[in-house]
RNA sequence: CGGGCAGUAGCGCAGUCUGGUAGCGCAUCAGUCUGGGGGACUGGAGGUCGUGGGUUCGAAUCCCGCUUGCCCGACCA
């Protein structure tokens, strides 16, 4: 994209309203901007990430063979009190009257459309287990939304639902989870540690939150150093054998992880004195196994092997994704702005053209341009290096190449790499096998 | 939901106490110079001062209602 034309507005005062890093970056570079309390519009930068993100959670659920699906943001109250949460789930849900006086509510999560969809068409115990998910908007009204999209009210999520027949095959379907929550994560480029986590009003007995290390984040947080040590994208785990899912768990649980709220001073005295490391966290997401709560409630059964009615028991798995892209940024930024891990980021560099007056410069440009139009940025505007120099570092591509007058006469060019600041000159003709041998 | 603060140009703010033709910086537009880390100068455009009512000869300013947003707390993907 040529940033000459295109709709990337950055702004070089901080926002009155922003109290946090990621929440300032966020509107500074245009990637957002609010439409009311709580509630955002997402402009071409911030939108790129959202998708690119988005991606990443689809390719690792599919993986792991959950099965897409699009779900309506709008929800008939009548779902909700054949679960009886219309009236439990309180004023954080948003109710909405049709014309015809029907109640509807702005969906906050899903278990109940799911479960209700799972059970008009899934109807015999062969049929399970069924893993289903989606990236849809929720709304909660909240009562304080704050920190930009890392509180909004309208927010981004991956939900996921399974099915099963029994207790122990919802086991094997959280095993399975949690390593494709690793894995996501891991592809983002943020470490993000599960800690066993309280199930909450949701009920059940068995949950992991997700927590991704930055020093901005609301709970305090203690591990074993050894988490962030894995590689769980290499590990070789049979997504189709429970034994070797239970091994992988097994392992994973070994090291100790907990939130300020559930620290255990004894066990944490166990665990190395060089691995303990404490800090601060934010939640992005969370994977719970909860049982026949919904299919009971909503009396969705299927028939058993002996004619006999069973009850499928469920788990649901969120990923935050819009909070992620505010989470992200907490994690990975500096004094000049954001430092997109390469995975995410909305242009894999930025072209910096600082000879637009030079016809070499601005060919060589071009040329670089064309090689990759979609992960490029060309800044061609008419400004001063400075400028351009200091809106690529609030951006935060994962690489500038600058072309000059000073060296283009001797075909050469400088790309830096925003994370380490480190510069290399290269010819041209270099530049995609130079990026290609960088990669993280 | 309790406590506090605020709404004036795209952004950041002054002006309100003490009523009298609405200002500053940045951004933006035109031009000249400049050209490797937010440059300089000149000129321009941009406002029903959140909203409704009241007091007054006259209201951004005083009074009342409403509304939107922000901060602290309790709560949360």
């Amino acid at each position: 994209m040529r940033l000459s034309s295109s709709f990337l507005p950055t702004v070089k005062e901080d926002p009155a309203e922003a109290q946090i890093v990621s929440h300032r970056l966020m509107l500074r570079t245009g990637m957002i901007r609010q439409m009311s309390s709580g509630i955002y519009a997402w402009l071409p930068l911030g939108l790129r990430v959202l998708e690119n993100i988005s991606q990443i959670v689809k390719e690792e659920q599919n993986a792991i063979n959950a099965q897409e699906v699009l779900m309506p943001t709008l929800q008939s109250a009548d779902l909700w009190k054949r679960s009886g949460r219309y009236d439990a789930y309180g004023p954080e849900m948003l109710r909405i009257v049709d014309r015809h006086k029907r109640d509807l509510l702005y969906g906050p999560t899903n278990e109940e459309m799911i479960t209700d969809i799972f059970g008009q068409f899934i109807k015999s115990y062969k049929e399970l287990p069924q893993l289903l998910y989606q990236i849809q908007w929720k709304f909660r009204d909240e009562i304080r939304p704050r920190f930009g999209v890392m509180r909004g009210r309208e927010f981004y999520m991956k939900d996921g639902y399974s099915f099963d027949l029994s207790y122990e095959d919802a086991v094997v379907t959280y095993h399975k989870m949690m390593l494709s929550y690793l894995r996501t994560f891991q592809r983002i480029g943020v470490k993000a540690i599960p800690m066993l986590a309280d199930t909450g009003p949701i009920g059940g007995d068995l949950s992991h939150e997700f927590i991704i290390l930055a020093p901005t984040g609301e709970s305090g947080i203690y591990f074993d150093s050894e988490f962030t040590e894995q590689n769980w994208l290499e590990m070789p785990v049979d997504i189709d054998d429970k034994k070797s899912l239970s091994s992988f768990f097994y392992r994973m649980t070994r090291f100790y992880a907990a939130t300020d709220e559930k620290h255990d001073e004894n066990i944490w005295n166990k665990v190395p004195e060089a691995r303990r490391c404490e800090g601060r966290g934010i939640e992005v997401g969370q994977i719970f196994y909860f049982g026949t709560k919904y299919t009971e409630m909503m009396d969705v059964s299927v028939i058993g092997p002996e004619s006999n009615k069973i009850y499928p028991h469920m788990g649901s798995y969120g990923i935050g994704v819009s909070r992620l892209v505010g989470a992200i940024i907490e994690s990975s930024h500096d004094e000049e702005g954001i430092i997109w891990p390469d995975a995410v980021a909305p242009f894999k560099a930025v072209i910096i053209n600082i000879g637009t007056k030079n016809q070499a410069c601005i060919d060589a440009c071009e040329k670089l341009y064309k090689m990759n139009q979609n992960q490029f940025l060309y800044d061609d505007r008419d400004e001063r290096a400075g400028v351009k120099f200091a809106d690529a570092d609030l951006m935060g591509h994962p690489w500038q190449i600058i072309v000059g007058p000073r060296d283009i006469s001797k075909n050469i060019i400088e790309v830096k790499h925003r994370k380490t600041g480190e510069r290399a000159e290269i010819s041209i003709d270099q530049v995609m096998n130079y990026l290609s041998s960088q990669q993280e």
